[in-house]
DNA sequence: TATTGTTATACTCTATAACTATA
DNA sequence: TATAGTTATAGAGTATAACAATA
């Protein structure tokens, strides 16, 4: 099987001066761990049919009304992209969409008591998830890796460019 | 810091029992960062024409040839995903590729000195980013945030470490 | 028959622009 | 003219299965 594939191809030789070890590398541990944090949730949530965008949607709208552009804004979610998730939530009646009287462009979004329902047992799916995640982690840990994470600046601005790789 | 723009629609009532903040769950705070980082390092690396994955192709190369087989287990990357990625690799001569004699169904893959350069660019690039994401944290931090990001429990927790037995 | 690498296909996300109805 | 929402389309990314050549 498997444990004696690499029979002539030596192993990856980590003492070479030349090697660099990308998991070593903090930025791309963290886009790893939050990728396969990404696809753990998703997965928990395949039974509710909802994706994990579905979930945070309801879960913000707990808190009560909204505009349409300012719950995309908050979520960083494009307008078009906004609108198949609400259609979605709305075909299972756990948000309403009416229009703004005030401003007849816009639509207040608000959720129904079944979507409520359903973002609290959304809510509880994460909390297992990250039962299962973090479980290696003190209560006390976690909390240092979620003011860590909330620390890390995502604001994106300043590039910092590479050279091109042809040139020899 | 919602109300300039949602004139009947009220802002979200962060004070509201029926409220969840999505952000304060830990799993979504790291889903959230880690896709940042990604888009990120994605960003810095377009002058280069590679993507994240084809720098972390190769910086595991750095360390010697490898099968083309191994290093997708390695690396946690789909065997039809890792051939267009190393050949784009290939196209530039950044890899090369060739039979095993002692089998021939299999492919070493060995990087080329230009490869080597790039693999060293490319570091660079990943250091340059991090020192922008993570400007507010002190290497301590840093040091504490990697740690603790390496005791998440996720399924490709440890690519190098040998599955038991990959059954069906 | 199983394995390695490759190709082909389909499906999901995302990004973009054009369109409507209001203002 | 500008804005909120919608629709349509194309592109990247990924996942899956079928395939050829070896073992």
């Amino acid at each position: 099987m498997a444990s004696r594939s690499g029979a002539s191809a030596a192993p990856i030789d980590t003492a070479d001066p030349a090697y660099v070890d990308p998991e070593s590398r903090l930025s791309v541990l963290l886009a790893r761990r939050g990728s396969s944090t990404d696809a753990r949730i998703r997965e928990a949530l395949t039974t509710s049919g909802v994706t994990p965008r579905h979930a945070i949607v309801l879960m913000r709208l707990g808190g009560g009304q909204v505009s349409q552009r300012d719950l995309g804004v908050r979520l960083g979610v494009d307008p078009s992209v906004l609108v198949t998730l609400l259609n979605s939530l709305e075909d299972r009646e756990l948000i309403r969409r009416r229009r703004d009287p005030a401003d007849r462009r816009r639509h207040i979004v608000e959720i129904t008591d079944a979507g409520a329902r359903a973002a609290a047992r959304l809510d509880a799916a994460f909390g297992r998830v990250e039962d299962e995640l973090f479980a290696d982690l003190t209560a006390q840990e976690r909390e240092t890796l979620g003011s860590l994470l909330a620390r890390v600046r995502t604001a994106q601005a300043d590039p910092c460019a590479v050279a091109p790789d042809a040139g020899p």
